[in-house]
Formats: C-alpha cells, sequence, structure tokens
DNA sequence: TATACTAACTAACGTATGTTAGTTTAGCAA
DNA sequence: TTGCTAAACTAACATACGTTAGTTAGTATA
C-alpha cells in the first residue's frame, strides 16, 4: 500500500466516524504520525479524498449495471444479480460504502452535478428492470420510481448494520435482501 | 410563531442543505436578517438547536409506538398503523426529520448515547410486532433484525423524495409502502 | 413618568481551519 | 562522493467559527 493509499484509508475511516468536515487535516495527520502540511506531498486537497471516494464508487454500480444488463435477460434474474452485486461493491470497503452514501452532498458544486446525475443514471436502470418485470408478469404493477428509491435504500442501509466479522457473508445478505423485496413479510397474498 | 420558533424554523432548513457543521451562526443570522450574536438572545447554542429537533421526533415516534401497540392487537393492524403513524410523523416537517434522520451523529456525547439508545428502543418495538406475526402464523420466518432494519430504512428513504407538493398523501405513501413491505414486488410466491 | 423587558446592536476573544512556502532529512542511483 | 527524490518538517497566512460582554433602542407595564 503506497502512502497515498494509507492516508485515503485513513481518511476515510475518519469520514466515517466524524464525517467529512468534522475530518481535519490535523487529525488525520496526527493518526498517520505525521504533520498536517506533510499531507500536502501527497493529495493536492481535502476535497479530493471526497471525490476519489464518490467517484470510484460510483463507477463500480456503473460498471455492475452495464454487466448484469448484458448478461441476463428476465427481470428477477436481473434484478437478484444487480442486489448481489450491489452489496458486494458496497461491503467490499464499508468505510468508503458509508461515506459515499452520506457525505457526497459536500462535494463542490460542479462535481456533485457530476456525481448526482451518475446516481440518478443508476436509478433510472433499476427503474426499467423493475418496468421489464411488470411487462413481463412477474412483478406487481408498483410506480417504478417509488419501488426503485424503496429498494435502493433498502439496500444502501446495508453499510448501516453490516458487520464483516459477524456471521454472514454479504452473498447471503444480498439473498435475504432478494427474498425480502421479492415476497415481503406476508405469508399469504392480501 | 415566536421568534424562537422562527429562528428553529430557519435552522432546521439551513442544516438540511448544509448540515449541521455548514450551518453557522452567522448564515443563520443573515437569512433572519439580524446579527449573529443576537441569535443567543433567543436559544442558548447551537447544538441546541439539534438536540431540540432530534429529542422532538424521538419522542412522536416513542408515543406513535405505544399507542399501535396499545389498541391493536395482532402484528399485521399493528405494523400498518405504525407505518402509517411513521409516515406521518416524518412529512408532517421534512426539514426536522432529514435533519434528525442525517445530523443526530453530531450531537454531542451525552444526548447522542441517550438519543441512540431511543431509537434501538424503537428498533426492539418493531422486532418484536414482526416477531408476533411470526408466531401468528402471518409473517415468514425471517431474522427480526434484518426484517426490523430494512423496513426502517424503506421508511425512512421517504424524507429523501417526498414532496409535499406532489400527487401522493402522506397517507397514500404509507399504504404503498406497506403493500411493499408485506407483499414484495414478485407476483408469485417463489 | 419611571421601570423593566425584549430584541437588537458592535466589538472582540480564543480557537480552529485548509493551505502555502521554504527547509531538512534519509535513502538510492550515477 | 554527488545529486536526486520522496517525505517529512517548521512557521505562518488568511479566513472562519461559536460565543461572550457590554450597550442601545423600542415597547409594555407599574
Amino acid at each position: 500500500m503506497t502512502r497515498k493509499e494509507e492516508i485515503r484509508s485513513i481518511a476515510l475511516r475518519l469520514m466515517k466516524t466524524h464525517g467529512f468536515g468534522g475530518l481535519t487535516m490535523r487529525l488525520l495527520a496526527k493518526e498517520l504520525g505525521i504533520e498536517a502540511a506533510s499531507i500536502y506531498n501527497h493529495i493536492s486537497s481535502k476535497d479530493e479524498l471526497l471525490e476519489t471516494v464518490c467517484f470510484d464508487l460510483a463507477s463500480k454500480f456503473e460498471s455492475a449495471v452495464l454487466e448484469v444488463n448484458d448478461i441476463y435477460f428476465n427481470a428477477p434474474e436481473k434484478l437478484s444479480m444487480l442486489v448481489k452485486q450491489h452489496i458486494e461493491i458496497l461491503c467490499a470497503d464499508l468505510n468508503a460504502s458509508t461515506v459515499f452514501m452520506h457525505e457526497w452532498r459536500y462535494l463542490k458544486e460542479e462535481p456533485r452535478l457530476d456525481f448526482v446525475s451518475k446516481r440518478n443514471h443508476y436509478e433510472q436502470e433499476i427503474r426499467k428492470i423493475i418496468q421489464l418485470g411488470i411487462d413481463e408478469g412477474h412483478f406487481n404493477e408498483v410506480e417504478t420510481k417509488f419501488a426503485a428509491l424503496t429498494l435502493l435504500s433498502a439496500l444502501n442501509s446495508v453499510v448501516e448494520w453490516y458487520k464483516p466479522t459477524g456471521t454472514l457473508t454479504p452473498l447471503q445478505v444480498a439473498q435475504q435482501l432478494n427474498q425480502f423485496v421479492l415476497t415481503g413479510l406476508s405469508k399469504q397474498k392480501i
């Protein structure tokens, strides 16, 4: 791990607990065992730290949806594979994912607009999958916007409670979520 | 509306967009048309603003779950009424709800611990309702912790997208959420 | 009219913030 | 040995922050 990666990794851990505003260069430096000014030998600004994590993850989600749409053809398959990939991306680096979820709004205007547009695109792709499921007769006739947002928030909440040291693997979490989203709580249809 | 309430209301709007750290007393004062120092004639500290909104809402959720448990006896009824009340509380003041969701972690240690314990209690009550539904034979045998957290995040995400100016009433949102959580996306059981 | 309260003001304090400039130290390549 | 580079350092700048102290103008009450 290069020094730059080390800085990023510690910065993520601190951002997760203190938020982007609560991460100060002096605190970050302390954790690294160096002075604040020394950090600028490795990165160009504090904002860069946030931008990197947000756009790195955004591009992973983008790839996932592309792949799923390439490989699978019916909606239940597409959805379950996207859920799986989504959860795997989140769990691969929980610090990064948590920062991604909570701190993107502290991006500066230009990158923030870019970020939001990428996020909207991802939502749109999920809506398309749900609409496909309705057209196929596999899914109930829900409002796709409502369903996509509710689904996404259910998926994303994993970063709030998942513990890699626990018993569940990311794959098992994905399966539980998939089950929950498809069949709901109720035993009989109402 | 007293001056104090006016300050709270504007503070919430600003906290929603800028976060707790991004709300400065000088910005708040500017929006009020006064000087920063003048705010301290009405409130005792910036932290107080955050504490008030967090604990006001927490107590509303607490009342809701008490009421629901008092009035209804089977799990599907309890759950659907709690969903309804939860959404109504959220939609009654979206600025407050959004701040409640995002900014509670910037509470100082003592109130934060208190807050988290109240939140855990609410989660526990939801788990009990789900467990009751399983025991009654109404609900699938899900893991209650997982289900409660997933349910809650689906409910809470309403603050991210609900627009009071749109076509849906809070009650309709609650009904859609209830439907989604109970029956899921899939038409047939799998 | 005299008093007290409300709500604003100005000025400042002490601290913290991101960042820059210039310098130093240690290890490696020529 | 000399020179280069990576990575740290010290010192400082300009700005911003929450908050306090002391004061003032207007308004209601006695």
